[in-house]
DNA sequence: TTGATAATGCAAATCACTTGCAATAAGAGA
DNA sequence: TCTCTTATTGCAAGTGATTTGCATTATCAA
């Protein structure tokens, strides 16, 4: 049983809560997708083991998650409108999106902590949280381009 | 008349595309508004100097400017689901979003380049663009929180 | 001035969720 | 173990943001 379970079990219990079914199946299937699934590949995936899953207990779940804090929701793509969900790390976490293969790396760099004070300096704002999105291509798809068609490819390219 | 009236004139010359009463319309609007407006912002601030545009048209035509490079579309706030447009500036620029007022204060940040080119470094990637998102709260409703119930302020502090 | 066709307005469609409500089922207590 | 309360679910309808099809209108090159 991973932690997520575990977590959302103990959320579960101590504020009255139910562990069903359904939610044992969502919990388990943000474990094993791992990074920054939809909502939509969350509901697919569970509905490869039960097809009985309805997508709004999904949604429900994931954003009662988001609740308790246990994942965290945001948005990647410019291009598409969904949401994607992440288990919420201790710390803050930032993303490398593929423009070819729509890859997420994650990633942290020391220098983001400057970024905020700075701001803080420059300012008198307090900032709670940096999010760095950075977009561009991977080092598999620069290597390996010819498995796109060229047009595909060549959008991204400056 | 305001740099992007012209550069979308010139654009639509070279194409074959016409300037309409609405493009102009839109266009003034959004030089007008300047910073990080909705698709429905520039609907209402179009819709004052002439009622009879569409909505239709205002999307139509910052999907144009768009593709064009002229605008750049971006979303802020996660509980928004709203689109915002940008005059596509020559540079990258990032931008702090204030938790109480939504207010935009955009910024730069020379350390930037440096998080880019280490994780070129690292990865093997190549990094065509950055966007950093802040979030916190501004000097302003730091200092002046009375404006605001206690319950909203309270939320976004630690 | 004319004519081809780009652009618009309108209404309907779509996408990504969200919500109301009746039916179901956890799980605390008898 | 059985009951009963009520949290949770499935379903269908609703919402908000944005997009699209199509008939109509209007720009602008000839």
């Amino acid at each position: 049983m991973g932690a997520l379970v575990q977590d959302a079990s103990k959320r579960l219990r101590s504020g009255g809560g139910r562990m069903t079914a359904q939610r044992r199946l969502i919990l388990e299937a943000l474990e094993c997708l791992g990074c920054h699934p939809t909502a939509e590949d969350v509901y697919a995936e569970v509905r490869q083991r039960d097809s009985g899953v309805n997508l709004s207990t999904v949604y429900r779940t994931l954003r009662w998650l988001e609740q308790e804090g246990l994942i965290s929701a945001r948005r990647f793509d410019d291009e598409s409108r969904q949401e994607r969900f992440d288990p919420a790390l201790p710390a803050e976490h930032h993303h490398f999106v593929c423009s070819v293969c729509k890859s997420v790396i994650e990633f942290d760099d020391p220098l983001i902590e400057d970024i905020k004070t700075g701001f803080e300096d420059r300012t008198g704002s307090k900032v709670d949280l940096a999010s760095v999105m950075l977009y561009g291509i991977c080092s598999q798809c620069k290597d390996g381009r010819d498995q796109l068609s060229l047009k595909e490819t060549t959008d991204v390219l400056p």
